[in-house]
RNA sequence: CGGGGCGUGGCUCAGUUUGGCUAGAGCGCUUGGUUUGGGACCAAGAGGCCGGAGGUUCAAAUCCUCUCGCCCCGACCA
């Protein structure tokens, strides 16, 4: 059972949606500002971020991609070019129409997305098959003038980093775009300890202006799904519509063949319900801007001494390369400090007081289960990154036991209705495909298609009517 | 955008129904002292003009109008 030391916060279980809330600001990740729908990213929270992006950029940059940046500011008539395109995101963009005091000729869209710009770059750059591919990421910010809007999960701006890449082939950029999906998959498993699955979206649910959409989808424990990340093959549909043309090896001009895909710090919001606790956030430690937390426990004739020692094993982690704090504040307590750090998600805490000094070990605390444990000091190097990785792989079976507890699989629409709105979670069903469906089970339920399966539905009939079922299709209500 | 809820020191809230003197509490904050192994205690302090604008009134946190923001349920949305 685990004792409940931070009484403001309200239950995880009671009220999901105010302790979320709670646990952002009271965790100093991020807070409401003065203009609405956008928020501050706090240091603590910008500091997962960059984590995260640290972890994302590494393997971006292993499979050949390389970083630019290109303006927040694109051009109506770009965004036009596309028709799918503007008329996906024609809603939600915020636009510039004057600049310096006059009136702009054309009016300048605040980047949603940056296809527009890219593509027009693209052309300008592409003549020859050895041109190609051109596989380029940015970090950046983008605007979309968002109805409803939730710390972190759906901001006016937020953070993300977008990739665009350019190819010869059909078959190039197909692999680009399930190439990128399993590196988020590794991304979103191995760093941020959320289990997560691929699909492709359905013709309603793709990005506006591409062929096929392939998505990651991770269930929240109030058992909606949440989009953690999405990739796109466009085809040439873009390619077309901003002539990125090269001449191929055969002397033929061909139009080029492109992707797009993008993550963003909605990630964090992830990361806070899937973790999380009623103590506070709990952070999984990859992605933990403080691994260990040292809090010395000192009375007066031994206070310098504590500290002092609580510094050196705090140095030795840290010229081991895990990332150490140190809490030698002497204006709170221990206690207090237990209960803040827990609040925090710091994965470890290491108690260090006259018992210990005696001793020459410290008590060691993992926040996931406050499981404690007495470490030698000698110990403490070899000792703390196991138990690190030992959390890190707890979290992410328990996020994903939980998730097998709440996939469910019908083929009866009553059941399907029951379940939905009793219980939630993923729930597989044979769909035919057609959108007349999507719709009614939209309208009926309010859940969505997540993702399409690769399982193949022969014999079965759709949930919802008596066409033959086209695929397996995981259902969920979403955020 | 529709329906509902809520905006009062940093935070959580009372006060609003039935207008009335200097607007309250707890926590937090500052200073001093005692403490410190699960959010310590005592004492003395600082801090709000009641989300904003307009109106009614002798008098407005309280009534009316408009407006901004946050939360929930929908609609919408990579």
């Amino acid at each position: 059972m685990v004792e409940e030391y931070v009484t403001a916060i309200p239950k995880k279980s009671e009220d999901f949606s105010e302790w979320y809330v709670q646990i952002v600001r009271r965790a100093e990740l991020a807070d409401y500002t003065p203009v609405k729908g956008c928020m501050v990213y706090r240091p603590y929270g910008y500091a997962i971020w960059e984590l995260i992006q640290g972890a994302l950029d590494r393997r971006l940059k292993a499979t050949g991609h390389q970083n630019a940046y290109f303006p927040l500011f694109i051009p109506e008539s770009f965004l036009a070019k596309e028709a799918e395109h503007v008329k996906g995101f024609a809603p939600e963009v915020a636009w510039v129409t004057q600049g310096g005091g006059e009136e702009l000729e054309e009016r300048l869209a605040i980047r949603p997305t940056s296809e527009a710009i890219i593509m027009h770059m693209y052309a300008k750059w592409v003549h020859s098959y050895r041109d190609l591919p051109i596989l380029i990421n940015l970090w950046n910010n983008v605007v979309r003038w968002e109805k409803v809007t939730r710390l972190f999960l759906r901001t006016t701006e937020f953070l993300w980093q977008e990739g665009h890449t350019a190819h010869r082939t059909s078959e190039d950029a197909m692999e680009e775009t399930l190439r990128i999906a399993e590196i988020y998959r590794d991304l979103v498993e191995n760093e941020l300890a959320i289990p997560v699955i691929i699909g492709q979206k359905s013709e309603q649910e793709k990005f506006a202006g591409a062929q096929a959409t392939f998505a990651l989808e991770a269930l929240m424990p109030d058992g909606k799904a949440l989009q953690a990340g999405t990739t796109h093959f466009f085809g040439q549909n873009f390619a077309k519509a901003f002539e990125i043309k090269y001449l191929d090896s055969d002397g033929e001009q061909k139009y080029a063949w492109t992707t797009s895909w993008g993550v963003s710090t909605r990630l964090i919001g992830g990361l806070i319900m899937v973790h999380g606790d009623d103590a506070g956030l709990v952070l999984p430690p990859r992605v933990a801007p403080i691994q260990v937390v040292v809090v010395p426990i000192f009375y007066g004739n031994e206070q310098e001494e504590v500290i002092r020692k609580a510094h050196e094993l705090a140095q030795t982690l840290v010229n081991a390369g895990l990332r150490v704090k140190v809490d030698d504040r002497d204006e709170y307590t221990p206690g207090w400090k237990f209960s803040e750090w827990e609040l925090r998600g710091v994965p470890l805490r290491l108690e260090l007081g006259p018992r210990d000094l005696a001793a020459s070990s410290a008590i060691l605390v993992r926040r996931d289960n406050r499981k404690k444990e007495k470490v030698g000091w000698d110990a403490l190097v070899s000792r703390i990154p196991v138990a690190l990785e030992e959390i890190q792989s707890s979290l992410y079976q328990r996020a994903k036991e939980f998730r097998t507890a709440n996939t469910r699989r019908t083929t009866n629409y009553a059941q399907f209705q029951k379940v939905m709105e009793e219980q939630r979670g993923f729930l597989l069903a044979p769909w035919c495909g057609e959108s007349a469906c999507e719709d009614r089970i939209k309208a009926d339920t309010t859940a969505t298609v997540r993702c399409l399966t690769t399982d193949t539905a022969e014999g079965a009939t759709c949930l919802c009517c008596d066409r033959p079922a086209a695929h397996w299709a995981y259902f969920a209500k979403s955020y």
